[in-house]
RNA sequence: GGGCCGGUAGCUCAGCCUGGAAGAGUGCCCGCCUUGCGAGCGGGAGGUCCCGGGUUCAAAUCCCGGCCGGUCCA
C-alpha cells in the first residue's frame, strides 16, 4: 500500500472530506470545511477553544472522559486492558513509559509474544521529561499525562484492522461519543518515527489543539534515511486525555483543567493572588505560537509582555506565582505516580528522574522564597492520583516519608554547596577578580549540584557578578555528549537467531516436572559442533536471574557436556563441549541434579525473602535485580534508607517462618488479566511479561509472582534461609546475600573452618567462647605492649636529645651538633631533631646507620632563625654530603635528609664536618 | 552505566598544583580570671592523612587499582 493510499481512507470519501495543503506549513490535511486554509495545528492557527470550547458533551470530570473512551471502544469490539506501571521495568532502553505502545514493545510489536488482547483499549499513565522546562510556562506541557489508546496488532496471519477502521473509530469517538461537530475536526497527514519503528500518521486537531495521533506503524527504521517495510502492521494511536478534557472545558491552561482543586487549595495556602482567566487565556494563546526550546525564557516573556502591552516585570509578577502552582501540580503528580510504582530516589537510573523532579519543585519554591513543606504539596496531589492509581492509598505514608527525606537531602546539598561557592568566591576576591567564571559555574552544578541561581544569590552578596549564559544547560549537555562513548557488546547467541528461525518452539519439560533429571529428545539442529537444538529439553535456560542448567547429552557415538543453555525467541539452545551428536538422532539428556536442586531452593527462597522484605519494610520494596547461585544468592531490593540489623533479622525470621509452615508452592499458567485482578502488579517483580497467558509462581497466602523459573513444591523444601550479608549497592538499592538449605550447612562449615584456623593462630581451643576470651586478652596485651613501647620511645628520645646537646661544638662560630647512631626509626630521629632545633639556636646533623640496608641516613636540621640569619639551606648540606658517597637526598630550608651508600659512620661524620666548615666559610665571605 | 568532585583530629576544613619535620578553627580536658553564667587568658590530650600497590633517598602530596560519599547526565 502506497503512502498516498494510506491517507485516502474510506471515511474521507464517504463524508466528503477535502484534501488541502496548509498555506503556512505546507502539510496536507483533510477537512470538511471548504474555507479552511491552514492545517489547524500550532503555530499555523490559534487556540480557538480557550474560553470557547466546541459544541460537545460537558463532562463532569476527567474520569468521565476516560470512562467514555474505554467503554466506547469496548462497544466497538476492543478489550479493555488495565494500565501498566509508569516504570518500564520490562525494557532496557527506557526507564519510564512515555506512550501506551511502550507497554507492548518490544515483544508484542516484534511478534514474539501475543498481545494481551487484540484489538485492545487502554488508558496508560505516561511520564515524559522531554519538555520538562516548558511545564508551567507554556500552558500546555505536562510531564505526567494519560495516553488513551486503541491498538490493533496485525501480525500475520492475524488481520484485525488498519487505516480505514482506525480513522472511522476516531471520528466516531469524537463526533458520536463526545458529540463534537464533524466540521471541527482536521486530519493532518504526517510521518511518525520512534523506538526503531516508523509509519504514516494522522494528527487529529480540533480548534487548534492536537487531541490525538493515529499512527500506522509498518516500517522498521534502519538509519536516519532508510526504512524497510515490516511484516507486522500495528495501529498505534494516542489520545491525550488531559488535552481532550482541556478542549471540552475550554479552561485557560491545561493545568487549570486538570488540577483545579490542587491549584486552588495551594494558592490559598501560599497566599497567592488569583489571576484572571482572561489574562491566563491570552498568555496561553500567545505561548501556543512559541517554542521555548528555540528561545530563551527571557525572550519568551518579553514577547508575551509586548503582545499584551505590558512591562515584563509587571507580567512576571503576575505569572511566576501562577507558574509555580502549575509546576508543582504537574511535577507532584509525576512524583507520586513514580513513587507509587516503586521508584526509589537515587543518583542513577529511574530513581534519578524522581529526584530530578523533586529538586525542580524545591528549587522553584526556594527561588520564590516560598517556605512550605514539600510533603504538604505532594499530599495535596494524592487524591487526584488515587483516581488513576488507587494503589497510592496503600503506600501514601511511604511516599510522604520519601519526599520528606529527599527535601532534607536537598537542603543539605545546598547548604554544603553554598560553602563551596563561598570558597570559590573568596579565591576570586583574593585575586582581585569581579566575576565568577563560566567554568566555575559549570563545576558547581555538575559536581556539586548547585544550580546557577543559587550561585548568583551567594555571589551577589559578596559583590561578585555572575553571568549565566542563556544556553547554560545546552553547554552542559554538550560537555556530557563528548564524554559519552557508545559500546556495543556482541552476543555470541544473537547471530544464531537467523539460523534458528525456521525451527519449531522447544518443548519445555522443566515446566511439566521441575524434578525431571533425565529425558530423551531428538536433535533438530547442530551448529558449528557447538550449539545443539532439541525438540524438547529439561535443561533450564538462563533467565529470571536463574543460571542455566549444566549436565550432559549422551548419544550414539559418545557424549558431550552441556555448559550453557539459552532461550532464543522460543527455541532453547544448548552450548556443548565434547563430541557433538548428529542431527536427527535421539539423545539422552542428563542434568546436574544437585546443582539444579540448589538453584530451585534458591529461587523459591528469593521469592520468600522478597515477600518478607515487603512485609517488613513496606510495599515500596520492589525487586531491583536478582542472581541465584547454588551457594550464595543475591537479591537487590529498592529501599530508601539503610537497613538496620533489626530489620534484617525480622526479614530473616519471617522468611524462615514461611519455610517452616511448609506452604505449597504452586506454579501455573493463567491469563494475564485474571492474575492481575487477583494479585496486582506486584506480580511483576522481575519485569512485566506482556503475554496473554503468564506463568505464576504462588506461595499460597503469602506471595505470587510472574516467573519463568523452576521452583520447589513446598516452602519447606527450601530447608532454611540465612541472610549472610547486606550492603547498599547504590542509593535506593540494597543487596541482600543469602544462602539456603544444604548450602547453609556448607556456609556454617566454612565459618567453623575459619574459626579453627583462628584458634590455631591464637593457639587456643577452637571453641567460640575461648576464641573470644583469647582474642580479648591478646588485644589487652597488645595495648600494654604498645604503652610500654611508647614509654621507651620517650626515654630514647630524651636520651638522644641529651646526646645531641652534649655533642654540640662550634664550627666557625656556629653551634653544631653532629651525632651518629644505628638503626633508629625515622620518626624518632625527626622528633628529636624537631625538639632540638626548636629549643636550641643550633644546627644538627644526625647520621643513622641502617645495617639491614647497608646505608647511612643523613639528617640535617637547623633552628629557624639561625637558618635565616646564615642564609643556609639544609637541603644543600645534605646534597653535598650524599654526593660524596654515591647517595641521594634533598630538602629545603630548615630540614633535609638523604642516604649515603656507605656503612662507615666515622668516614661520613668526617665528611660532614668538612662540609660544614666549607659551607659556613662560604656563607660568611 | 558514564563524566566530574571529594575522603586529613570528635566536627568543619587548610595543606596536595610545585614531594622534604601533619596544621587551623571548633568541641573536649586541666588551670587562671569572675559571686555565678557568659566570655576571656594559659596549658594539654586527640591522627591508619579511606585502603592496596608503584615511583622516590623521601609520599597526605605524584602514578595505577580499589572502597566509600556527593553530584550531573543517560
Amino acid at each position: 500500500m502506497s503512502r498516498e493510499e494510506l491517507y485516502f481512507v474510506e471515511l474521507f470519501k464517504r463524508e466528503g472530506f477535502i484534501r488541502k495543503k496548509c498555506k503556512i506549513c505546507g502539510r496536507y490535511f483533510w477537512t470538511l470545511r471548504e474555507d479552511q486554509e491552514v492545517c489547524g495545528d500550532q503555530p499555523c492557527t490559534d487556540y480557538t477553544f480557550i474560553l470557547n470550547p466546541p459544541p460537545s458533551i460537558r463532562p463532569s470530570s476527567m474520569d468521565e472522559v476516560r470512562e467514555r473512551f474505554l467503554s466506547f471502544f469496548e462497544r466497538r469490539g476492543h478489550t479493555r486492558v488495565k494500565r501498566y506501571p509508569v516504570v518500564a521495568r520490562w525494557r532496557e532502553d527506557v526507564y519510564l513509559v512515555g506512550a501506551s505502545i511502550y507497554d507492548f514493545q518490544p515483544w508484542v510489536t516484534e511478534g514474539i509474544v501475543p498481545p494481551p488482547a487484540n484489538p485492545l483499549v487502554i488508558s496508560q499513565p505516561c511520564i515524559r521529561l522531554t519538555d520538562v522546562d516548558n511545564v508551567g510556562r507554556s500552558g500546555r506541557h505536562l510531564t505526567a499525562f494519560e495516553m488513551m489508546a486503541h491498538h490493533a496488532f496485525n501480525i500475520p496471519p492475524m488481520e484485525v484492522y488498519w487505516n480505514n477502521e482506525t480513522v472511522e473509530l476516531c471520528f466516531d469517538f469524537f463526533t458520536k461519543e463526545l458529540k463534537i461537530p464533524p466540521e471541527e475536526i482536521s486530519f493532518i497527514e504526517d510521518w511518525w518515527s520512534g523506538g526503531g519503528n516508523a509509519g504514516e500518521d494522522f494528527e487529529v486537531l480540533i480548534r487548534g489543539l492536537e487531541v490525538a495521533t493515529l499512527v500506522f506503524m509498518h516500517y522498521r527504521v534502519l538509519d536516519e534515511e532508510k526504512v524497510v517495510p515490516m511484516e507486522n502492521r500495528i495501529v498505534d494511536t494516542g489520545y491525550g486525555l488531559e488535552r481532550i478534557y482541556w478542549l471540552l472545558t475550554g479552561r485557560p491552561t491545561i493545568y487549570d483543567a486538570v488540577f483545579p482543586n490542587f491549584i486552588e487549595k495551594l494558592r490559598t495556602r501560599l497566599g497567592f493572588e488569583r489571576v484572571s482567566d482572561d489574562l491566563l487565556a491570552k498568555i496561553t494563546r500567545i505561548s501556543g505560537k512559541l517554542d521555548l526550546k528555540k528561545m530563551s525564557l527571557r525572550k519568551f516573556r518579553e514577547f508575551i509582555a509586548k503582545s499584551l502591552g505590558m512591562e515584563i516585570d509587571e507580567l512576571e509578577k503576575i505569572t511566576t506565582p501562577q507558574e509555580l502552582l502549575y509546576t508543582l501540580a504537574d511535577h507532584s503528580k509525576s512524583v507520586v505516580l513514580m513513587l507509587t510504582d516503586g521508584v526509589v530516589p537515587s543518583n542513577s537510573g529511574a530513581g534519578y528522574l524522581v529526584r530530578l523532579l523533586i529538586r525542580r519543585m524545591l528549587r522553584a519554591m526556594y527561588s520564590m522564597n516560598v517556605e512550605y513543606p514539600l510533603t504538604e504539596v505532594v499530599a495535596l496531589q494524592i487524591p487526584h492520583v488515587a483516581t488513576i492509581v488507587p494503589e497510592v492509598k496503600e503506600v501514601e505514608d511511604k511516599v510522604l516519608e520519601i519526599v520528606d527525606l529527599e527535601e532534607r537531602k536537598y537542603r543539605e546539598v545546598l547548604r554544603r554547596g553554598r560553602k563551596v561557592v563561598e570558597k570559590l568566591i573568596e579565591d576570586v576576591v583574593r585575586r582581585g577578580g569581579k566575576e565568577l567564571s563560566l567554568d566555575s559555574l559549570i563545576e558547581l552544578y555538575d559536581s556539586h549540584g548547585i544550580p546557577p541561581e543559587v550561585v548568583t544569590d551567594v555571589a551577589s552578596r559578596h559583590g561578585i557578578s555572575v553571568t549565566i549564559p542563556d544556553n547554560f544547560y545546552t553547554i552542559l549537555a554538550e560537555k556530557h555528549q563528548r564524554a559519552r562513548v557508545e559500546e556495543r557488546i556482541e552476543d555470541e547467541y544473537t547471530r544464531l537467531s537467523t539460523i534458528l528461525k525456521d525451527l519449531p518452539p522447544t518443548q519445555q519439560l522443566y515446566y511439566d516436572d521441575p524434578y525431571l533429571i533425565e529425558f530423551t529428545a531428538r536433535v533438530l539442529k547442530v551448529i558449528d559442533g557447538k550449539y545443539v537444538v532439541l525438540d524438547r529439553t529439561a535443561f533450564y535456560p538462563e533467565g529470571g536471574g536463574q543460571p542455566a542448567d549444566v549436565g550432559e547429552l549422551v548419544h550414539e557415538s559418545g557424549k558431550c557436556r552441556v555448559i550453557d543453555v539459552k532461550l532464543i525467541g522460543n527455541i532453547i539452545v544448548h552450548k556443548i563441549e565434547g563430541s557433538a551428536p548428529k542431527e536427527g538422532e535421539v539423545v539422552k539428556g542428563v542434568i546436574d541434579y544437585t546443582r539444579r536442586r540448589l538453584l530451585m531452593r534458591a529461587h523459591t527462597a528469593t521469592h520468600i525473602v522478597l515477600a518478607a522484605a515487603r512485609a517488613v519494610l513496606g510495599k515500596h520494596v520492589w525487586q531491583a535485580g536478582a542472581q541465584k547461585d547454588p551457594y550464595i544468592s543475591r537479591l537487590d531490593i529498592t529501599h530508601y534508607k539503610h537497613l538496620t540489623h533489626d530489620e534484617v533479622k525480622k526479614i530473616e525470621m519471617l522468611a524462615n517462618d514461611i519455610v517452616l509452615k511448609n506452604l505449597p508452592v504452586k506454579t501455573y499458567f493463567i491469563e494475564r488479566e485474571k492474575a492481575e485482578a487477583k494479585f496486582g502488579f506486584t506480580l511483576y517483580q522481575g519485569g512485566v511479561v506482556p503475554a496473554r497467558v503468564i506463568r505464576v509462581v504462588e506461595i499460597e497466602g503469602f506471595d505470587a509472582q510472574a516467573c519463568g523459573g523452576t521452583h520447589c513444591r513446598t516452602t519447606g523444601e527450601v530447608g532454611a534461609i540465612k541472610v549472610v550479608k547486606w550492603e547498599r549497592v547504590q542509593e535506593g538499592v540494597i543487596r541482600l546475600y543469602f544462602t539456603v538449605g544444604p548450602s547453609l550447612v556448607r556456609y556454617t562449615d566454612e565459618i567453623e573452618e575459619k574459626l579453627r584456623e583462628i584458634a590455631r593462630v591464637l593457639n587456643c581451643s577452637p571453641d567460640v567462647r575461648t576464641i573470644e576470651q583469647s582474642t580479648r586478652s591478646l588485644v589487652e596485651r597488645l595495648k600494654e605492649t604498645s604503652e610500654k613501647l611508647s614509654r621507651y620511645y620517650r626515654i630514647t628520645r630524651d636520651l638522644l636529645l641529651q646526646l645531641l646537646k652534649a655533642s654540640t661544638s662550634h664550627v666557625r662560630g656556629v653551634s653544631c651538633a653532629v651525632c651518629s647512631f644505628k638503626n633508629l626509626d625515622r620518626d624518632v630521629v625527626n622528633e628529636v631533631l624537631k625538639d632540638f632545633t626548636e629549643s636550641t639556636r643550633a644546627l644538627a646533623v644526625v647520621l643513622n646507620l641502617l645495617e639491614d640496608r647497608g646505608i647511612i641516613e643523613v639528617y640535617v636540621a637547623a633552628n629557624k632563625e639561625l637558618c635565616h640569619q646564615l642564609g643556609i639551606d639544609c637541603g644543600d648540606v645534605v646534597t653535598k654530603v650524599v654526593k660524596e658517597f654515591g647517595g641521594r637526598g634533598g630538602g629545603r630550608g630548615t630540614y633535609g635528609m638523604g642516604i649515603c651508600r656507605s656503612t662507615d659512620l666515622s668516614k661520613v661524620e668526617d665528611k660532614v664536618k668538612e662540609i660544614l666548615e666549607e659551607v659556613f666559610r662560604s656563607e660568611k665571605t
